[in-house]
DNA sequence: CGCTTCTTTCAGAAAATTGTGAAGATGAGG
DNA sequence: CCTCATCTTCACAATTTTCTGAAAGAAGCG
C-alpha cells in the first residue's frame, strides 16, 4: 500500500525525513510551550511540513509514531480550533487532513470566541463590584482593551492580506 | 493580626466577598481554558478585583484557600511572565503583589519572546527543507506572518494608548 | 545576637491529562 | 446484503502536573 519510498509525496515522503521530524519535534514543543496539547502540536506541525500541505491519518501515523486513536483525537481538536479542515478523497474513505495557510493564520488571531468569552466574565465583575468601586473601574478598562484589540485585529489581517499579496503574489 | 472584618480594604475587604468571589473564578475559569495554570490565573483574578490592585500574600492565601506555597509559586510564575510586580512595604516583610494595567497588557501582547521562538525554529525549518520546496515556502510564508504580527502588535499598544487616554483620562 | 514573622524550597500525595488497545460505527464496492 | 477498509469512541494504565505540609531561609526589631 503506502509505498515507503515515498511515491505519494505527502509527509516525509522522499525527502530529507531527518530534517523534516526535527522541525515538527522543535516546532511542536514550542507550540506546547504556548499551552497546546502535544499531539495536536505534532500533528498541526507535520501537516506544515507536509510537501502538499495536506495528510492522510495513516501518514500522520506512520509519521508521529501514534496510533490511529491519537491521530483521530488530536485532529478532533484541531479542526474544533478550524486550524485544519478535512476533506473525504472521493471513492475512498481515507480522509486528509488539511492546512489552509489562511484558515490558520484567521484561527490563530482571531480568538474571537476567546475575547467574547473573556469580556463576557470582566462585564459580569464590573456589574457584581460596582463601577464605582476602584476594583470595577479596573475591570472596566481591562474590557476596554480587550474590545480595543478585537477590533484591531481584524483590520490587522486586512493589512497581514495586503502585504502578503505584496511579498508572495495572490 | 489580620482583621477579618476588612480594615485592609484589600482583597475581599468588607465587599460583597461572594461577588467577587463568583468573578475571580470565573475569569480564572477563562484564562485556564486559554493555556494558563489554575493557580496563577486564580491569583492574577484575585488581583485584578482587589480594591488597591494589590493584595499581600496572607491575603491571597485567606481568600482562595491555598498554602502559602501555592500563593508563592503562583506569584513567582507570574512576576516571569511581568504580570504582575512585587513590593516590600518598608517597615516589614510581608510583600506586596501588584498588578499595573499597563503592564499586563504588555505581557498579553507583546508575547515577543514567544514569537521569537516561533521564528527561530520556522527558520531552521526552512533552511532544512529548502526554499524552493512546497513545504520550504508554506514555513516561509508562515514566518513571514509572524514577522508582521510582531510588528503590528507594537504599533497597536501604542494606539491603545492614545485610546485608552481619550476614555479614562491619563 | 537571637526572636519573630514572613517567604521559599522540597519531597511526596492526590488529581488530572494523555495515549493506547479493543470494540464499535460508517460507508464504499462487490 | 455482505465484506473490507477506515475512522471514532471508550475504559484504562501510565505519565505528568498540581498543591500541600514541613522544614529551611531571610530580614526586621529588640
Amino acid at each position: 500500500m503506502t509505498d515507503s519510498t515515498g511515491a505519494t509525496g505527502d509527509g516525509a515522503g522522499g525527502r530529507d525525513a531527518e530534517a523534516v521530524s526535527r522541525f515538527v519535534e522543535s516546532f511542536a514543543a514550542q507550540l506546547v510551550e504556548a499551552g497546546m496539547q502535544r499531539m495536536p502540536a505534532r500533528v498541526f506541525a507535520a501537516l506544515l511540513a507536509s510537501n502538499q500541505g495536506a495528510m492522510t491519518s495513516a501518514e500522520l501515523g506512520e509519521q508521529l509514531r501514534i496510533s490511529p486513536a491519537g491521530v483521530s483525537g488530536a485532529v478532533r481538536y484541531l479542526s474544533q480550533q478550524h486550524m485544519v479542515s478535512r476533506e473525504r478523497e472521493p471513492g475512498s474513505r481515507r480522509e486528509r487532513y488539511r492546512v489552509h495557510s489562511d484558515q490558520w493564520y484567521e484561527a490563530l488571531t482571531s480568538r474571537e470566541a476567546v475575547l467574547k468569552r473573556w469580556g463576557n466574565a470582566l462585564r459580569e465583575g464590573v456589574a457584581g463590584l460596582g463601577e464605582r468601586t476602584p476594583a470595577g473601574r479596573r475591570l472596566a478598562e481591562t474590557l476596554a482593551f480587550f474590545e480595543f484589540v478585537d477590533g484591531e485585529l481584524a483590520a490587522m489581517m486586512e493589512r497581514w492580506r495586503v502585504h502578503r499579496e505584496k511579498i508572495f503574489g495572490g
